[in-house]
DNA sequence: CTTACAAGCTACAGCAGGTAGAGCTTCAAG
DNA sequence: CTTGAAGCTCTACCTGCTGTAGCTTGTAAG
């Protein structure tokens, strides 16, 4: 039986983080011992290492709560657990696309600076006059 | 004078936006109509105008505050303001290199699925199975 | 067996950066 | 003068945690 402090250093959750896991239904409520602390199975070591790896490639805890749901009863085709992937992956795309917009205008505002006063600095010109901007405003996607 | 509507309409940001601007002090207070109605000067537009750009650029409302006082006494060398976009800067590119290791990861993930059934979706195996992540961490296998 | 202290417990607050709704008042066109 | 859009304040909620306060439990040494 696995102690919290170990399931956290398993898998490099904060001890916190595995509690909210389990408040959000992420994480099946252990057992206790007889002082009411959690004791936890292999199984659920596995199922929180599942969550933190698809954290760490960025699906949303709604999406980790369908990918468990899946992985839970293995006779369906896999092809959900796939389209939830290739939505992270669309997903992912699209903020790379974004942010390379973003680092071509920021090395331009840089690029122009010639560091003289403020009152002719480029970086803040460019923020304020709207029409030089290059992005259209819609979403500030992060 | 400009409605807090008009406002919004003009910057693309939502009315509420606007109030919790001013309520974190990115936006001044300003003065109100006789019946108590928030009216704004063509400044207060400029300086809305100035943060949502900031914003699609990604800078934080904490490095947006600091832009606004530099750009607000233009009389040093506009080396911090070339500071703080730096710093942005390297944080995008930061951003990016890790979506694309993600990106990788996901495709890799995603390409070797064959689709069959839930049971042996690759998808679900590389989740599950840490030795197969390239993203390193510590000790979940021992 | 006692003591010391790390680790655990609950409950709640707070972060960024907003967004949504309730329930009311004001503005402006017709 | 009416009516409906737009504005007002206040509060709560979102994601994904993280931190703190103030207490209790577990465990190893002495």
């Amino acid at each position: 039986m696995l102690s919290i402090g170990t399931m956290s250093r398993k898998t490099g959750t904060k001890v916190q983080t595995v509690r909210y896991y389990e408040q959000i239904g992420l994480l099946p409520e252990p057992g206790r011992s007889e002082g009411g602390q959690r004791r936890y199975t292999d199984d659920d070591l596995d199922r929180l290492a599942f969550i933190r790896h698809a954290r760490q490639l960025g699906f949303s805890l709604d999406a980790i709560r369908e990918l468990l749901a899946l992985a839970d009863n293995p006779r369906q085709p896999c092809a959900n657990a796939d389209s939830i992937a290739a939505r992270q992956l669309r997903q992912v795309e699209k903020r790379i696309m974004r942010l390379q917009a973003l680092r071509t205008e920021l090395r331009r505002m840089i690029d122009e600076c010639n560091g003289e006063s403020i009152a002719d600095c480029r970086v803040l010109e460019v923020l304020r006059d709207h029409s030089e901007c290059l992005t259209e405003h819609e979403d500030i996607g992060a």
